[in-house]
DNA sequence: GGGTGCATGTAATGGGTTACATGATTCT
DNA sequence: AGAATCATGTAACCCATTACATGCACCC
């Protein structure tokens, strides 16, 4: 709902832009589905928030390209008064590590290798991201923006790290069990 | 639904005792509040995932008592081998430090000193828990409660680190206006 | 006397995702 | 020929939190 706001100060957008640009600017910490975006602008729109015109265009549809207006304006600066809730977290790779007991190690082994793989690629797009910020001075926006991006980077990084060191704990435990295999084997052999 | 079950194979439990548990040991990547447990645990019995008895107390309601049976236990590993959903992000503070260029910079400077405050005793109960684990050895689960524990750790440092980073950031753009309201006020008395 | 902890549970409400529908254009 | 992009929107559904209800015991 705010962050619709939020993202129409910037520039007017329609309700289709605001998806792509919360999917590549905020997405790291942000996101909402079409599903949410249209039924909250139209609200807006009743509200007075927003206004918007419709742009003709030939072979598509029309674009409904919605504006802040001063009274969403001050709506937005009430929002950013109210101090942010703590979030609940709901990390699934965390709760499956933590159970892994259950299974064998080469399981949670998996699913840490796929996060280093996604996150090593997102904290590139990162870097880019930034760069790409800060030669954007001109907006009073841009020192916010590289904060925001900034801590992308520091939680990504801290994530590869730990995911390293998690790693070869991971093999250890691997490499216990299998020894464990030879033993009990070794024992049947030597006649229980 | 498969954390209950994940929590009822280290012992059995009532619902109070797993909401509990919830809080204080997978807190920190995981929760579920009561008017889930409850629902969720009478689902399970009905399928015969877990089973229940009741405990009678004097001057205190009673307890009913889950634990896991074998056909649970097969889901549990199902779940676990199923792999981990990238999740949807949802950082408040981030967003509205995003968009803070709406409001003055003492407004998200208070934001991120709360959150320094909270998340530095955060990371001391989370050096104690994790030394709690590390004592309690003979379980098979606590290797992965480490590296569970160990995560939040990593993350709080680094959170730690981009706040402190941040605050300094906050302070210059803080002195930057006051210093340009200053120029404004001199150029308005030398006659605009 | 009033707050907190123990212990269970339901109902209302809200938030959000997914799937579906439509339809022209452009790329493969 | 079929998939993807542009562009809007609705409805079904799922999940989760919050508030409410109950009631005894203990502590300040």
């Amino acid at each position: 709902m705010d962050v619709l706001l939020g993202l129409l100060t910037i520039e007017p957008m329609s309700g289709y832009d605001l998806g792509l640009t919360i999917r590549e600017s905020i997405g790291h910490f942000w996101n909402e589905s079409y599903g949410q975006i249209y039924p909250n602008l139209k609200k807006l729109a009743t509200e007075g928030f927003v206004t918007s015109k419709i742009e003709r265009q030939k072979g598509k549809p029309d674009r409904h390209v919605y504006s802040i207006t001063r009274k969403g304006r001050e709506r937005l600066t009430q929002w950013l008064l109210v101090p942010p809730q703590p979030e609940v977290p709901r990390n699934e790779l965390l709760l499956k590590l933590f159970f892994s007991a259950q299974v064998t190690p080469d399981i949670p082994t998996e699913y840490l290798e796929r996060m280093v793989d996604s996150e090593r690629g997102l904290l590139q797009r990162f870097q880019q991201v930034y760069e790409a910020i800060a030669s954007n001075r001109q907006y009073p926006g841009t020192p916010y923006w590289k904060m925001a991006a900034r801590f992308g980077q520091f939680e990504l990084e801290a994530h590869l790290r730990w995911a390293e060191e998690t790693l070869v704990e991971l093999k250890k435990i691997a490499g216990k069990q299998e020894s464990d295999a030879v033993t009990r084997k070794e024992k049947r052999h030597a006649g229980k």
